[in-house]
DNA sequence: TAACTCATGTAACTTGTTACATGATTCA
DNA sequence: TGAATCATGTAACAAGTTACATGAGTTA
């Protein structure tokens, strides 16, 4: 799902074709999303055959012409949608990579809040989990903390980001 | 392979069937390994036929018998390999989840050191590209942020790790 | 002229999920 | 007697990867 909202937001942000969003992905995002080209080719399909993109041919030189993607209102929607959902969830194990904040400002800033602030309170309480200790757990004592750690990291990251758009709120 | 890794070395901890292994993962260890009953028959159904481990059956009442997993000295061999494999890796993107480390008593711990060692090199290095500025990055700087976060969580808990290790071996 | 980039993809495989199937046992 | 647990799994689909295919344009 990051994938699809890193394809789709980088479409919405300007229209692109699939070569240069693969370049991008692979030279300067691949720190923070994992996207081969043949993913990207077929979730580009499948998108535009369930109408949330389209896209029109620009010829250049004799190459294969260009697919140049954008978004259409059913995308925008699902987009929108897709956001908040990622927003919400926070699933334990292979943390969601972070790419929907690069995409806050599509949604109004008071529903963000809204989002991150149940986001908190669910990273909160599988924090709590983890501190019950566990007979089941011996030997696993460090992965336990190292999981631990990174909720609280989670958990902080959420704070600030909860405290930033409350700030651009009371402007 | 963190999904192996957890079976294999439970079966290693202990001869055990399916049932119960499933039954721990879903209740106890759901927050550090995500492992559904599916993917877990045909891991173990692989690993077996791959001759990394055996079962014997063990019939109780009129239930379908249990195989009851034990390791092969093949097993123990991959076993092996594969932990020093994810105690050197560390991917960027979907974060390792950390079950390794309730496995370092069986390796040497002064081979443990070097693979945590080599493992802190990489994080850091990751750290280090993810502060390089990038005028590609506008809109993404609170995803790399985020990264951070996560890769400095990371490299801390590696150093601390490393440092009990080093505290093991100079007793 | 060889190697690299542009630009599209496909094929075959691996991995994982959801939902379903079977049938005995145990407990309220 | 009905629901939960024990214990095995399969089928169908979804998602992702690696390696391969094609051919023009560009640059050392």
């Amino acid at each position: 799902m990051e994938k699809i909202l890193f394809l789709l937001g980088l479409i919405r942000n300007a229209d692109i074709h699939a070569y240069h969003l693969i370049a991008l992905a692979e030279s300067h995002f691949n720190l923070v999303v994992s996207i081969t080209k043949p993913t990207a080719y077929r979730l580009l399909d499948k998108m535009t055959s369930d109408g949330w993109i389209r896209y029109r041919e620009e010829q250049v030189g004799n190459h294969p012409p260009r697919k140049i993607y954008s978004i259409t209102p059913a995308g925008e929607e699902i987009f929108c949608d897709l956001l908040r959902q990622s927003l919400t969830e926070y699933s334990p194990t292979g943390y969601s990579s972070p790419v929907n904040l690069a995409f806050l400002s599509a949604l109004p800033a008071e529903e963000v809040l809204l989002l991150l602030e149940g986001r908190r309170d669910r990273v909160q309480t599988l924090l709590q989990k983890l501190n019950v200790s566990d007979e089941y757990r011996h030997g696993f004592q460090r992965v336990f903390q190292h999981q631990r750690r990174h909720f609280e990291a989670e958990l902080s990251l959420t704070e600030e980001v909860i405290a930033q758009v409350q700030a651009s709120l009371s402007l």
